[in-house]
DNA sequence: CTGTTAGCGCATTCAT
DNA sequence: ATGAATGCGCTAACAG
């Protein structure tokens, strides 16, 4: 009932390696063989079984991609640059069909004989059915759960997958750090290529690629500063979830601005943890202040929401708040708005990505633009080895503060300062 | 190196065929035995070969769904649920097995120790490094290029998989459209499941297991009668691309309730196409301002922001624009005030799908609210074989007006209507 | 309930 | 340059 390589091979009278040598196209093939056999490829309408054929080659052509959250452009922008490097053909090879109009004709297989620079192995396209040495990338969605996460790389690991990308930051469970290093080890020792792609390296990275990080830690620091420059020192932060290194970072690069100006719990521009309560002087407002002007939450609208109507609560007095993210933001100024506070003017508001909507909020939002597009562009051109990786295997990917109208100076009226 | 059934099989003196049946759980097993060999497991860290068992069972547990763009929420929403319907053992029992006696107790559901809710067939875990019966779900991205689409369902189709979920308008492209019938045909033929999402059924659709599409034309059509009755008469279009159905049904709901009202071309209240040239004449406008008064873009914001400065020039009295999406909104927003006009005030603004920003728009986004994870975890289910399909596997999905602070009725002082 | 026996469809040695 | 074997790792009858 399904056609298979012996049929194909029967109807060009040659045989079934011969087929396959063709198809794989790694292989020299007399020229009039190899169009007997593409034509009866055709006649036939002949798919390869890609299971047989991973097994027999013990690899297969999947490619997999990580995400927390689809259903976030955060991953979705990065995941699908990252398609688009796998699903090209990319180096070496040739898109295929350029030959037959693509326009309207393309009826089918008929036009052909053309087949361009065939080069080696890339050959075949979709159009007509058949489709060669592409690689199928898919993506997953952990739903930033670890158990889905581990899951999805067994499944992967299972399929053999060429490669696999890890998006977006990693919960910092210790016994999930060592579960998913485990498993991304046993994947690499398969032959799988790990890559990661905005999220920190690994303790004991060697299983993977690359890590390609972006400086949350940075980039936060920075919009904190912007916003301290402007005369800010009540400042909110609406923070993602506790255990995840991107909440944590952007934590922590906020918190060593606070605590560089002289505010926030810490010694000034310390990074050490530390001094949990206040000594009562120094010109700071103690630690119990860098608590109570944080709320955790999901990285969500909602979240934000939620988030901003109880630091509002609690010190009715800020006069700025950063939030997690560009969506988060959103919902903080949903929040804000709603308790009739106006933005810049009464309390500015920043985001952190810059997302495509961003700049398209009422104010636009400022923000800490991450190359997401590009960061995920290279992660993918890593997994496919078009690339070569960064030295020692981690690359940084520098975060950029976009200063625009949702971020102004305090007003003047506002309570005082204590120092 | 890598462990196999048969090591595994050694190491808890059984068979292979016994191993096999234990981790497939869909026969008879001794409890003892079934131990002995989830312990080997466990200790020989084993991971099924998917290609062999795909290859030897003649199905996969790959699942695949097809966007059109995954940085775009519409889809990433969509996409999301399905996968969180499939990743889910669920309910629903799996397709193959009712028959092996599991009328009600499943074959050993006996207490072990271990692992709570280990139900019958669907058992391990991926905490361990074992993966049972979960289906790899993942989405592929086409890009809106039907090329791309072509090819990741013959990818797909290759991988025999399980199922297959099309989200998303299709290209009206009749050739295009022909070729796809053609590979859904296949895949069918090749036990794959095929659901359709936001996209409507194919003609000789037998080959779809169920089909569910918007109702983009109701929704459309609702949302201009809104403007409408709010007074205006100069409405702006900014369509999306114009090959594909998605577009078209909606541009067809504007334009069917334009013509009800006695604006643009055609007969009132008509749907039929003809009628291109204006008659001069009956109180209309004529279909030349249909036409003008129409864009054609992307389903993007900047595609919005351009088709909106367009849409001002040839018609700077429009006093609403109705977009083809919500991001095309967003656009169509800052080029409004980018010309110095005020929103509502001036220039009314309608979206569509009410995605999760559009409520924190400023002014919040009168759109046309899409039930898209609904119908996602939906197709996700009818895939799966966890629900049945609807009557002739075709479901038509509501459209609800969300009537919010973007659109209001047209200045006073605008230019007067000629009617 | 469990072991035995055959392939699944293809990629590869080897020969030629 | 091509054909003929061999086996990848697993599942599915079929016995027992």
């Amino acid at each position: 009932m399904t056609v298979t390589l012996a049929d194909v091979a029967a109807r060009a009278r040659v045989s079934a390696a011969t087929v396959s040598r063709v198809l794989n196209g790694n292989y020299p093939v007399a020229e009039a063989t190899r169009e007997r056999v593409l034509r009866a490829v055709d006649e036939l309408d002949y798919v390869l079984n890609g299971p047989a054929s991973s097994l027999a080659a013990a690899t297969s052509d999947l490619v997999g991609i990580l995400v927390d959250d689809i259903a976030d452009p955060f991953f979705g922008i990065t995941a699908g640059a990252a398609q688009t490097e796998i699903g090209e053909p990319g180096a070496g090879g040739d898109a295929g069909w350029a030959g037959a109009g693509s326009g309207s004709g393309r009826t089918g297989p008929s036009g052909r004989a053309t087949s361009s620079g065939r080069t080696g192995a890339s050959g075949r396209t979709g159009a007509s059915g058949r489709a060669g040495g592409e690689k199928l990338s898919v993506v997953c969605n952990t739903g930033g759960s670890p158990e889905r996460e581990l899951t999805y790389l067994t499944l992967l690991q299972r399929q053999r997958a060429a490669a696999v990308i890890l998006t977006g930051g990693a919960v910092e469970d210790p016994v999930h750090q060592a579960a998913i290093s485990a498993k991304l080890t046993k994947l690499a020792d398969a032959g799988t290529r790990v890559v990661l792609c905005g999220r920190p390296p690994l303790a004991g990275g060697e299983a993977v690629v690359a890590a390609l990080a972006f400086d949350n830690r940075g980039g936060a620091r920075r919009l904190t500063e912007h916003l301290l420059a402007l005369g800010h020192t009540r400042i909110g932060y609406v923070a993602g979830p506790a255990e995840r290194t991107t909440t944590r970072h952007r934590l922590e690069g906020h918190r060593d601005a606070m605590r560089a100006a002289g505010l926030g719990g810490g010694p000034g521009g310390g990074l050490g943890g530390g001094e949990r309560d206040g000594d009562g002087l120094g010109g700071t407002r103690g630690a119990c202040d860098e608590e109570r002007l944080t709320v955790h939450g999901l990285y969500d609208r909602r979240s934000g929401y939620a988030a901003t109507l109880e630091l509002l609560r609690r010190e009715p007095e800020v006069t700025a708040i950063v939030a997690a993210n560009d969506t988060v933001a959103l919902g903080a100024c949903a929040a804000i708005r709603e308790r009739g506070l106006r933005i810049p003017e009464d309390v500015s508001v920043a985001g952190f990505d810059d997302l495509p909507f961003s700049v398209d909020a009422v104010p636009a939002l400022t923000t800490v633009r991450l190359p997401l597009y590009e960061a995920g562009a290279r992660a993918g051109r890593l997994a496919m080895g078009k690339e070569t990786p960064p030295p020692g295997g981690i690359a940084t990917i520098g975060a950029e503060l976009m200063v625009r109208g949702s971020t102004a100076p305090p007003r003047v009226d506002a309570a005082t300062p204590e120092r």
